[in-house]
DNA sequence: TGTCTTTAGATTTTT
DNA sequence: TCTAAAGACA
């Protein structure tokens, strides 16, 4: 590298951080305050240890999300120059580990490669093949193990059996142990009944749940001392980042690994500890100490990210926390504006407000989009915001919601391809007998799965012998017969070809997309999302056992990762802003019983994790953070009044400024019908007619900016404008908006003031706007 | 058995 | 508001 003999390992750091780079060997506890450079201390330090001849593939570094991991990797990259391969590490490969790279990823992704080599050392009946069940498959599974059992779903619900299950095998609990220590009562009982079925049900179909990733790995460790011994050697130096939100199985992990060589070092802040609802718990970094007597300890302090007010806001907030290490987060930082506090009228009125203020930043600074983010508590609170986005022609992408591979003309795809991978998968065959429709029912299914049942076959299998089946008619058995085929020939084309290939052949056979046309607009986003697949599909052609790789990559892969660095505002949860930042913060929705939300109000620990929610939420920001509460707001069909947040109450009185919208039920009636008569002109623009269809049309899993087709427009609306004949400055008048003054074009794009109503982005080709000759 | 219609029920956060 | 399960009917 061009400035080697400068050392810029260990350049731009302040003495902390370099104190923390510095500390070649032993445990080391990071405590990191918001925005201090955690991750540049993290990289720093990976870099330095490759600088002081030990060898990256001895490096293990676990991130908490895959986004994480790569951004890791491509900042050791630009610090080491050359000295680091660019092969660098494919986290979804099946490829063994590096010996020259270090490996970094999350826990699960970990997991999965030690287990894809290991698993059957335990001896389970697992083998390497093993498919990955997500909550859907879970939730499927446990259903039906309800069913057989004759458990009364209204009486005990399978959401809180499964998360109950969940807890227990973060606990690193088996089933058995389970039924041992569990407190005997109603609830317990019927675990204790389904949860070694629901164990014994993912081993027969050659399965594992998220938490199983964890729980079987550390059984392996457990069991096997000379595969622990491998992976202790192979790895002689370990980096947790975000260690205040590492579970007990996660905890276990990581000491199984590094109490031998010690050399362990956990990055973290307890305050930011958001995810105890997955078994999470942040006495794991304030323990840290007590399990690692030698643990040299360095705080992060100092801020780099956000203004001094923002911090102020920040620190104050999170002081009515009880729990926690008691921090003195500082700044150089300059003053900045106040934090906004902003009263809206509902939530329509806060997608307004937001957006109107979007528009004004964006003329007053000409900030990028994609600068600027909004975050809330719940996805269901992402509709009204994107509406509003949307009629102002905003551009968005929104993370998270119904994920990409969560849609089902995917997941059916995905389902064949299982079956391919592992005809033991009988949640997949399950998923995909009638898909497309075969005229196989509930009826025939049963029939299967007695046969199934008696011979220990899965429901695939048992296809073989499906002419000594009696109770099934010659139709049945044909049909049946063809879809066996059709598995069983494609399984042959695995070995040899590319996913793509295996993709196409198998829509074609299947005839998929004849099947998905039902001649609507969502058929034909469908078909789009399919062929949308082909292209994530390429990406694991080179990886060793292709199918594999790619269906563990989408098991593994979060929406996060798909993120796009595009000029667009983003919106997600808070839960998923973690560990980014952006100039500019909106956070809507800050009332009691939303945020906080009406599930942590019975008690402090939930209500202090809120509040450390809050926490995170406002140092995200960097320069400014705007926050809103509606006096009233329609959530899950009901229309309800809210009080503001408790955390509002709780904020650096100096620091903040009030302000509101100032709408009464009046006019909001009205600007509702303004809002109705655009909303009008948005259902018409294009192939879509809300936020949701917008999304699947677009093909991905973001809702990007709606590219409408012209020709459908100048049809709807009868207009055909040039685009070219508008000027900045001169004024027009909007049909249903009034008059206004064009201060902006770009392209088609033009950004008009309309007095009284604020600055608006506006389609000229689209919207029904005329020149006003002067 | 599929499809259309109705109804009930659930909505925190996610690897 | 939206989804999934259940019911009615061809």
């Amino acid at each position: 590298m061009e400035n080697s003999d400068k050392k810029p390992i260990l350049a731009n750091l302040n003495a902390k951080q370099l104190k923390a780079v510095k500390v070649l060997s032993g445990p080391l506890l990071v405590l990191a305050g918001a925005g201090s450079g955690k991750t540049r201390v993290l990289t720093h330090r990976i870099a330095n240890l490759m600088a002081n001849n030990i060898p990256g593939g001895d490096i293990l570094a676990v991130t908490f999300t895959n986004k994480a991991a790569k951004e890791m990797e491509s900042r050791i990259h630009k610090i080491l120059g050359q000295d680091f391969p660019h092969s660098a590490v494919s986290h979804f490969s099946l490829q063994g580990f590096s010996p020259k790279n270090p490996t970094v990823g999350t826990f699960h992704a970990i997991c999965v490669r030690i287990l894809r080599t290991d698993i059957e050392s335990l001896e389970t009946g697992l083998t390497k093949n093993f498919v990955i069940f997500d909550t859907d498959d879970t939730q499927k599974l446990i259903k039906l193990l309800m069913k057989e059992q004759g458990i009364d779903e209204k009486e005990f619900k399978f959401r809180a059996i499964l998360s109950h299950i969940s807890t227990a095998k973060n606990q690193l609990l088996t089933p058995q142990v389970y039924g041992k220590e569990a407190e005997p009562n109603r609830f317990t009982q019927v675990v204790k009944t389904l949860f070694p079925l629901y164990q014994k049900h993912l081993i027969s179909h050659n399965a594992l749940d998220f938490d199983d990733l964890l729980q079987k790995t550390v059984q392996i460790f457990e069991k096997s001392p000379e595969i622990l011994e491998k992976y202790r050697k192979r790895w002689n130096h370990v980096l947790i980042d975000e260690y205040q939100d590492t579970n007990f199985a996660q905890y276990r992990l990581i000491r199984l690994l590094s109490d031998k060589h010690q050399n362990l070092c956990v990055v973290g802040d307890d305050h930011q500890s958001i995810y105890s609802f997955r078994g999470a718990d942040f006495r794991n970094i304030l323990d840290f100490e007590k399990d690692f007597p030698n643990a040299k300890t360095v705080k992060l302090e100092q801020n780099y990210r956000s203004t001094a007010n923002i911090l102020a806001n920040a620190n104050t907030l999170i002081g009515y926390n009880e729990s926690g290490r008691k921090k003195n987060l500082w700044t150089h930082n300059e003053e900045g504006q106040k934090l906004i506090i902003t009263e809206v009228f509902d939530e329509k009125d806060e997608g307004r407000f937001i957006a109107d203020k979007i528009n004004e930043i964006q003329y007053e600074t000409n900030e990028n989009l994609k600068n600027i983010a909004i975050l809330y508590r719940m996805n269901a609170q992402s509709r009204a915001l994107e509406e509003s986005l949307m009629r102002n022609r905003i551009p968005y992408q929104i993370i998270g919601g119904v994920r990409f591979f969560d849609r089902k003309e995917i997941k059916d795809i995905l389902a064949y391809l299982r079956l391919i991978f592992n005809p033991q998968d009988d949640i997949g065959f399950l998923r995909i007998i009638n898909v497309p429709t075969r005229k196989i029912g509930a009826a025939t299914i049963e029939i299967l799965r007695k046969y199934a049942k008696h011979y220990t076959m899965s429901l695939f299998e048992i296809l073989q012998t499906i002419d000594e089946i009696p109770e099934l008619n010659e139709t049945k058995k044909t049909v049946l017969k063809n879809f066996q085929k059709i598995i069983l020939d494609l399984q042959k084309l695995v070995q040899t070809e590319p996913i793509s290939i295996l993709l196409d052949r198998l829509i074609d056979r299947i005839e998929f997309y004849k099947f998905l046309d039902d001649g609507s607009n969502e058929g034909e986003a469908r078909i789009q999302n399919v062929k949308e697949l082909f292209s994530v599909a390429g990406r694991y052609d080179s990886a060793e056992n292709p199918i594999a790789a790619f269906l563990e990559g989408v098991a593994l892969v979060s929406d996060l990762d798909r993120m796009e660095n595009t000029d667009s505002v983003t919106l997600m949860t808070i839960h998923a802003a973690k560990g980014l930042e952006f100039p500019i913060v909106f956070l809507p929705g800050w009332e009691e019983n939303i945020f906080p939300s009406s599930n942590a109000q019975h008690s402090l620990e939930s209500l202090e994790e809120e509040r450390r929610l809050g926490y995170v939420a406002i140092t995200r920001a960097e320069k400014r953070c705007l926050i809103s509460h509606a006096r009233q707001r329609m959530l899950f069909g009901k229309r309800d009044y809210s009080a503001p947040s408790k955390f509002l109450s709780e904020l650096d009185k100096e620091c903040c400024e009030k302000s509101t919208t100032n709408h009464d039920m009046a006019s909001a009636f009205s600007r509702g019908k303004t809002f109705s008569a655009k909303k009008y002109l948005a259902t018409g623009s294009g192939a879509v007619s809300t936020p949701k269809k917008t999304s699947a049309a677009s093909g991905s899993a973001f809702a990007t900016f709606p590219k409408t087709p012209k020709t459908k427009k100048e049809a709807l609306f009868g207009i055909v404008q040039n685009e070219t004949e508008f000027a900045i400055g001169e004024k027009i008048i909007h049909r249903e908006i009034g008059n206004g003054t064009i201060i902006q074009i770009s392209g088609d794009i033009l950004t008009v003031a309309f007095p009284g109503l604020g600055v608006k982005k506006i389609v000229a080709s689209v919207e029904p706007i005329e020149k006003v000759e002067e």
